[in-house]
DNA sequence: TGGTGTAATTTGTCATTGTCCAGATCTGCG
DNA sequence: CGCAGATCTGGACAATGACAAATTACACCA
């Protein structure tokens, strides 16, 4: 994180050019997200935490919106690649596949719920681009062909409505928890434990419907 | 919606005391939420949509988060009374039960999805009052009668997980279709049938792991 | 009935915010 | 060396949430 510049700054003058401004509001406005929620997230506070005036950003995003957009596409760049990484660590069975990206999935909106929110949020089609499009079909994608591997032999139909049930169980299990409405008082491990569960009734519902009569 | 004190406004002068302000800020607010999102959300808006100045609902709302408090918690209220009435309409089994309270669920979702993100979002957790969590435990319990009612002999533990399961379910399928990431192309009706067909294939794998061996 | 305290509302103010603009400064290229 | 364009600063503007003080309507009690 702390970059060359902070010592140069903090040493001479700082430099009038900060040099990575772009990249430092991204990762300063992803703090001050999960720091002060949707509502609490500011420009000019990213500005501040870059060491920079406020009318700076202006020239790498052209409004809240826009660095909103950056920061939610990649956040869906790093979902699938934790995902990806998950699924590849436990590479046994297609189901046990299958459970790992859901767990890689579940593990990186629990570091990241302000901006898991964020990108599944109403807020985000608002500042839809073309990026966040395309980095949120990544993610899809995954979904589908984990889905794809346990069950190749299902017609495509049955495959998409598994592909909706899986997701949406993923989805909506750590939403609730991240919210507090599933689990509230359970300890971490309690919770790991019954969102396995979960991820366990699903995948088994999965090959009952696709597999062979 | 529209009192008896707009009229009075439209024909005298308006009358110095609103009578009915706190209904009519909520009632402004809901719509502003849907219209402007949680961002666009604003205070002043509100007083200017009920007619009166920008200080005027600070003696009804602390904050505005507590105008939003007031409007999640009456969101809460819908919900559940919405699974309801759609639990009752079709009541042959629990099963088509289970999955009415479902419809009833996606519809209320569907028809406010600005107020039901605002409901279950993170900002959620940063207003959190005794009413809310009241309400919100209120939709909680339905969820947990309709499973009951389909595995009614099923071991507690199983119970719970299928309670899990079954909102998880139906929460993460109708946010990802909110949000367009679910059928984003599918007219209204395809998208219903998706769900139907969600919501069936969840139903099954409840009735399946409560049941006898 | 009339007065008075209280609740509801308004106007004014302050710090903060997003966005725009003009000017200052740097960087790279010729 | 010089200059054009990218990058950053400082100031400005309207809008916002919150607060304080003044104003108005109402309810209740003498």
């Amino acid at each position: 994180m702390g970059g060359w510049w902070e010592m140069a700054r903090a040493q001479s003058s700082r430099p009038y050019h900060h040099g990575e401004l772009r990249e430092a509001l991204v990762s300063a406005g992803r703090k001050l997200l999960e720091e002060r929620g949707i509502r609490g997230f500011t420009l000019r506070e990213c500005a501040r935490r870059a060491s920079v005036s406020h009318a700076a950003p202006a020239h790498h995003f052209a409004s809240i919106d826009d660095l909103l957009a950056e920061i939610a596409t990649r956040g869906y760049q790093e979902l699938a690649a934790a995902m990806e990484a998950e699924a590849k660590r436990a590479a046994s069975t297609p189901a046990a596949r299958l459970v790992a990206q859901g767990v890689g999935y579940m593990a990186f909106a629990a570091a990241n719920p302000v901006l898991f929110q964020l990108m599944f949020g109403r807020e985000a089609n608002r500042f839809e681009t073309p990026a966040l499009k395309a980095a949120a079909k990544g993610a899809y994608l995954l979904h589908v062909a984990g889905v794809e591997e346990v069950i190749p032999q299902a017609p495509a139909e049955v495959k998409q409505r598994m592909v909706d049930f899986a997701w949406a169980s993923i989805h909506g299990f750590i939403t609730l928890v991240l919210e507090g409405q599933i689990g509230d008082g359970d300890s971490p491990r309690a919770l790991k434990a019954r969102g396995l569960a979960m991820l366990g009734a699903m995948v088994e519902a999965v090959i009952r419907a696709g597999g062979d009569p």
